[in-house]
Order: structure tokens, then C-alpha cells, then sequence
DNA sequence: TAGGCGTGGAC
DNA sequence: TGTCCAAGCCT
């Protein structure tokens, strides 16, 4: 660290009572810390994968992932050992499905290089995929009791009003602002309780918009809360406004009675999941052409769009679908045609058998309503 | 550095 | 209904 750093550092902290401020954070996490599956344990293995699944996911939300994932893959080798498909349908309808990627290829790791025992020094952590500079921070903390910092969204937003500090959270650089504060901070007696106090402050009462100040084991150490802006903080640029795509989605049905299905690409947007084959169209006019062009061209699959059987939108963080699902008419399939470019990535399978792939929600809406017959799904609705 | 990368809950 | 956002990481 530079001198100057030192000194910005020291105009942060200033007179801050920290070994009170430590007394009385932790002290309010022994009382009112909840009781969560990932707690029961210190096993480093067990605090990675629930590390991973928090990653901008609430807790309500991971329990049940968790208690699954655990139950399937209680150790290292277990995952380790699993095929990758069999992983991503435990992660299915979880998001941000390269975290189970870069889990499973960790994890292998770990069993071929480190004899299946997570290491313990920052550096070999943080290299394992998937592992960046907060998780590292919680497996090292929470598993291995080593006083790092673990900063995330909750610690930015807590240190921000209890230290004024009003960079922009969003901004890659200002994480390693309050790095250096936590290691100015951190209990060195418990770092995990530490760590975890300050997530716990920040999920339960810290929160974003109105928070509990009156219910705040450390709001006589605030100053955001003394100047009466704990409001405004933090600060954090606003996100740019995704775009809108227009898809048609195309169900055919062979005489046999399959279905067609696709394995979408092994990067980008909903990586290796399936669906069903689409291609973004402008709108209802041009969908059916269009559909009937790309079944050919990407699959060697002769087919014309008939009844327009389904619409939905499917909202994501950067992105939002607007999905035109039509029925179509199979007439034929031509080996020359598509199917090189795809291989082993599109599928004849049965409505039940559908149940066996990974699907990204908004097909999974498909599937359900194919489950259905289409009875009520004619209607438009947001992202549910 | 900024944008890609999911989903569902809260207000 | 729209907006924000929740225990981030990768490129």
C-alpha cells in the first residue's frame, strides 16, 4: 500500500472505536444470526458451493437448491465424479447457469490437484474457476477461520453509511476501498463471525431502501446515521436499460410423436441449456418465414409454422425475450441439411422425456404448457 | 472498465 | 407496472 493510500485509509477510519464496534456487531450475530443449512457445517467444501449459489441470489431462494445439491453431491468427489448435465439439472431455474460450470471444473480440480481437501492460502482459491475476490475471501474466512475480507454487495452497502463513504459500489475498482477497511476492521479473534456479522447486518437490517436503524446493534458507530443520510447511501450508478427481442419459437412434432429440442451453445446466454429451436423475428408477419428458413437451414428440418399457440416474455438482467411459440407442421427432415452444424446438440424426445434435460425458464414455460395442451396459455404475461 | 450473464421478490 | 436488486465473476 502507498503513503497515500495509508492516509486515505487513515481519513476513513479516523477515530473509530473498533474493538467496540467488534463487541457489539458480534455480539448481536451470536443472538440473532439465522439458523441457515449452510451454517451447520464449517466444511469448506459445503460454504463454497452455498458461496456460489448466493452469488446475486437471495437466501430464500438457495435453501431448497442447496438442500438438493447437498443431498446429491455431499463431497467434493461426489461432484467431482458427476456428469455436467446431471449438474446443471440440479442448478436448473437457479440463473447464471456458468456458476455450475465453473463449479464442477473446480471441483475436479481440486480432486486431481489438491487431493480433494479445498486449499487455504488466497492465492490457490482464489485461481480455482468461478472463485473471485469475495468468495475467496468467504471460503478462506468462514472455513478456515483466516482474517481476509469478504466483500460483498451487503459489507459495501453497511460500510458505506457506517464510514460515509460515498464512492460508486458499482465501479470494479471501489471493492478494494473497503477491502482495506475490513482488514483495518475485521475481529481477528473470529474473522467468520466477523465476516458473516456484517453480511447478516446488511441482509437484515442495513437494507437498501429504509433501513432499521432502530433495531441496529452498531448504530451509535454510524455516520450516515448521525448525518441523517443513510438514505442515500450508496452510492451506485444506475444500469443501462437492456434490449428487446423479438423470437419465434418453433414446436415439431415428428410422426412419431417427438418433439424437437436443441442444447444451446457451450457459451454466452443460458449456456448448454436446452430449448426449443428459434430465431429472432421482427414480428408475427415475418416469424413464420423466418422459422421455417432457420428449421431448415440449422437443422435439416422441412416444417411450416401453423398455429401461433403461445406468447410470453421472459425478462432478464440485460435482456428481455418476447417469445411468438407456433405449432408446426413436420414434413421431413434432410440428413445433407443443418444437422453437421448442430451434432449431437437437437434431439427427438417425448413430452415426458423433456423432464430428463436442463431447460432455461422460459422454455420450461413451453414444456409446461405443452404438458397442458395450450389451454390457458394464450395470453401475454412479464417474466413469470 | 463496462457489459454479459438469470431469476424471482419486494415495494 | 416498473424498477431495483440479492452473499459476483468473467472477459
Amino acid at each position: 500500500m502507498t503513503r497515500k493510500q495509508q492516509e486515505q485509509q487513515n481519513d476513513i477510519i479516523g477515530s473509530f472505536a473498533i474493538e467496540t464496534f467488534q463487541d457489539d456487531l458480534l455480539y448481536w450475530f451470536e443472538r440473532q444470526q439465522r439458523d441457515l443449512p449452510w451454517r451447520q457445517s464449517r466444511d469448506a467444501y459445503r460454504i463454497w458451493v452455498s458461496e456460489i449459489m448466493l452469488q446475486q441470489t437471495r437466501v430464500d431462494t438457495v435453501i431448497p437448491y442447496y438442500e438438493r445439491f447437498m443431498e446429491r453431491f455431499p463431497t467434493v468427489e461426489k461432484l467431482a465424479d458427476a456428469e455436467l448435465e446431471e449438474v446443471y439439472k440440479y442448478w436448473e431455474g437457479l440463473g447464471y447457469y456458468s456458476r455450475a460450470r465453473n463449479l464442477h471444473s473446480a471441483v475436479k480440480e481440486v480432486k486431481e490437484r489438491y487431493g480433494g481437501t479445498v486449499p487455504d492460502t488466497p492465492e490457490d482459491v482464489h485461481a480455482l474457476k468461478g472463485v473471485g475476490p469475495y468468495t475467496a475471501g468467504a471460503i478462506l474466512s468462514i472455513a478456515y477461520g483466516l482474517p481476509e475480507p469478504a466483500v460483498d454487495g451487503n459489507v459495501m452497502r453497511v460500510l458505506s453509511r457506517i464510514f460515509l463513504i460515498e464512492e460508486d459500489i458499482a465501479k470494479v475498482s471501489t471493492r478494494k476501498v473497503f477491502e482495506a477497511v475490513v482488514r483495518r476492521i475485521i475481529a481477528h479473534r473470529n474473522p467468520s463471525f466477523f465476516n458473516q456479522a456484517l453480511m447478516e447486518l446488511g441482509a437484515l437490517i442495513c437494507i437498501p431502501r429504509s433501513p432499521r436503524c432502530g433495531s441496529c446493534p452498531v448504530a451509535s458507530h454510524c455516520r450516515a446515521r448521525e448525518q441523517g443520510v443513510q438514505e442515500a447511501l450508496p452510492v451506485k450508478k444506475k444500469a443501462k436499460q437492456g434490449r428487446v427481442e423479438e423470437r419465434g419459437v418453433a414446436l415439431v412434432r415428428r410422426e412419431d410423436g417427438r418433439w424437437l429440442i436443441h442444447k444451446r451453445p457451450e457459451s454466452g446466454l443460458l449456456a448448454n441449456l436446452w430449448e426449443f429451436p428459434n430465431v429472432e423475428c421482427q414480428g408475427e408477419a415475418e416469424a413464420r418465414e423466418k422459422i421455417s428458413m432457420h428449421m431448415y437451414g440449422a437443422f435439416g428440418v422441412k416444417c411450416t409454422p401453423q398455429d401461433l399457440v403461445m406468447e410470453h416474455s421472459h425478462v432478464f438482467s440485460h435482456l428481455q425475450w418476447n417469445l411468438h411459440t407456433y405449432i408446426c407442421r413436420y414434413e421431413g427432415q434432410d440428413g445433407e441439411q443443418g444437422e453437421a452444424a448442430v451434432k449431437d446438440r437437437m434431439l427427438w424426445v417425448t413430452i415426458d422425456e423433456m423432464e430428463n434435460y436442463p431447460f432455461s425458464v422460459s422454455h420450461k414455460k413451453i414444456v409446461e404448457a405443452l404438458h397442458e395442451g395450450f389451454q390457458q396459455s394464450l395470453s401475454w404475461s412479464s417474466g413469470q
